[in-house]
RNA sequence: CGGGGCGUAGCGCAGUCUGGUAGCGCGCUUCGUUCGGGUCGAAGAGGUCAUGGGUUCGAAUCCCGUCGCCCCGACCA
């Protein structure tokens, strides 16, 4: 039989696992310690920019591969556009380049001649895609036209932060144009659903789906819709837009195409981003005091199984053991690692592990060996109660139940802290308090932009979406007083 | 760009006030020991003290300038 080669974890995923800030004390340093510590990332010679390691790399993949499948599966290609492009095309479409103009990195010379046009290193690629889709579209048969790209952009930010605000971030980019507003408008709402349901079901973070009030909405958009997630220390993080751009880039860089009534007209197009920030929010949303914890779906490593022994005896009958168990869970397609560092505790391992937020781990010692068991535990309960032997009997279907439940239970443990940090409000003075301890506040909403501009200088809260989710009918704005159709979300937001 | 702090070994820091040619902890290398929740010991390797100038017999230390980084605010996926 073909031996399966356990993947290996290098030195460069390792740190020193010194004791770090704990939330309580100081969320923000916790996340900067815990994001370097846990061998995600490094600080980089540039500005703003992030290293990011194989670790957090990995991580990222996994992000990748549950997005693109579902891209896929709902029509889309992927293609890749220009990393420069012509500034007069930003320029095109008036909101959208106010929006960004602030921003913008822009190459004045090259091969050590001053451009005659200067290229602004792309912050996001509608103009670019818009000037193809101009020549890839005629007639109504060319639409819906479906694409994605996964790139990096760039946005001259000035505070960064790892993964949620840096210079350069990797992200994905869906375009896509249509011959309807129906039928844009339901493919930005499938993007939406497909952003909800990767957090939910891959990532574990129970998001708020909802829109974007006009202040918050995409520069050019006609509307923008959000999932909202609640971080650990109960900050709400924009996690994925999805925007319904209507005719206002086909407009502005003249796509047409004959319709079955031979009659011209503009199509009509969307636009849908999510980033490296997603790693960001699963840092917050699942990271507790020992470390990361990683949802099993979308961990670089499953489960970690780490051989304890104390001379070569032990140490060859316990390798015989992990080498046949490791063999059975890689081909049960479960991701794994051994860690065979010598000179290193057991404990020692158990708590980088941890940090490093593996669900599962498997020791194996030499008690195991004597009686065909081993010890399984999983990284959401902590401590002992975490922890059970088991037969080695059986143990692939063991380890993919333990997957599942720990996915289930991290889901199941964010949508409580969430919920229980939800406040409806019906005063200004509620919502003051709800925003003051942390919490989102939820509330009906019928002022303006200038109030919403009031509420953020006075709290710091922003209206972080209208959820999808309304209790129907109507009420009375918390704020202004007015008759209000919809409620509205109020959190503090990164 | 405003306010604050900091640049000394890979990381975290002391030394600067009171100038005398650099030290501690962690990590790293080797050996031994230990190994079921962060073992212990011994021996090593590693630094143009951010940078340019000045003062001085002598500068990490004093003076003047420059650069960079981090934290807090205004902008944002």
């Amino acid at each position: 039989m073909r031996v399966l080669p356990v993947p290996l974890f290098t030195r460069t995923h390792c740190m020193s696992t010194q004791a770090v800030t704990p939330q309580s004390v100081d969320f923000s340093a916790w996340y900067n310690e815990i994001v370097y510590k846990a061998g995600l990332c490094d600080l980089s010679p540039v500005r703003g920019c992030l290293i990011i390691k194989p670790y957090g790399y990995e991580l990222w993949e996994a992000i990748k591969g549950g997005l693109d499948r579902r891209f896929k599966a709902t029509g889309h290609q992927n293609a890749y556009f220009p990393l420069f492009i012509p500034e007069s095309f930003l320029k095109r479409e008036a909101e959208h380049v106010e929006g960004f103009s602030p921003e913008l990195a822009v190459v004045t010379i090259a091969g050590g001649k001053e451009l005659e046009e200067p290229l602004v290193v792309r912050p996001t690629s509608e103009t670019i895609i818009m000037e193809s889709f101009k020549n890839w579209i005629q007639s109504y048969r060319d639409l819906p036209l479906l694409i994605n790209q996964w790139a990096n952009v760039v946005r001259w930010e000035l505070r960064t932060r790892p993964f949620l605000r840096t210079t350069e971030f990797l992200w994905q980019e869906g375009h896509t144009a249509h011959a309807t507003f129906e039928e844009a408008e339901a493919e930005t709402m499938q993007m939406l659903n497909v952003y909800a349901d990767f957090a939910i079901t891959d990532a574990a973070i129970p998001v708020v789906k909802g829109k974007k009030s006009d202040r918050e909405k995409f520069a050019g958009a006609l509307y923008t819709y959000t999932i909202e997630a609640m971080m650990g220390d109960k900050r709400a993080l924009q996690s994925g837009t999805s925007h319904n751009l209507g005719q206002n880039f086909a407009k502005a860089f003249d796509i047409k195409f004959l319709d079955e009534a031979n009659q011209l007209q503009n199509p009509w197009t969307t636009s849908w981003g999510l980033s490296t920030r997603m790693i960001g929010a699963i840092v917050m949303t699942h990271g507790d005091d020992k470390g990361l914890r990683l949802p099993p779906t979308v961990a670089p490593f499953q489960l970690v199984i780490v051989p304890i022994y104390k001379n070569d005896d032990e140490k060859s009958a316990v390798m015989e053991a992990v080498g046949r168990i490791s063999q059975e869970l890689l081909a049960a397609n479960i991701r794994i690692t051994v860690d065979k560092r010598e000179g290193v505790s057991p404990g020692f391992k158990f708590n980088d592990w941890e940090m490093r937020g593996v669900p599962a781990r498997l020791e194996i010692g030499p008690k195991d060996v004597a009686n065909g068991t081993a010890a399984l535990a999983r990284r959401d309960v902590p401590g002992k109660e975490g922890k059970q032997f088991v037969p080695q009997e059986g143990i692939v279907a063991r380890v993919q139940d333990l997957l599942k439940s720990i996915q289930a239970n991290m889901l199941q443990q964010a949508t409580v802290f969430r919920d229980a940090n939800i406040h409806d409000v019906n005063s200004y003075d509620a919502l003051k308090q709800v925003i003051e301890a942390g919490g989102w506040a939820r509330g009906w909403w019928g002022g303006t932009g200038d109030d919403e501009a009031r509420i953020k200088e006075e709290t710091g809260a922003t209206i972080r979406c209208f959820p999808f989710e309304q209790p129907g009918g109507n009420g009375v704005c918390f704020y202004s007083g007015a008759q209000a159709e919809q409620v509205a979300l109020f959190a503090r937001a990164y």
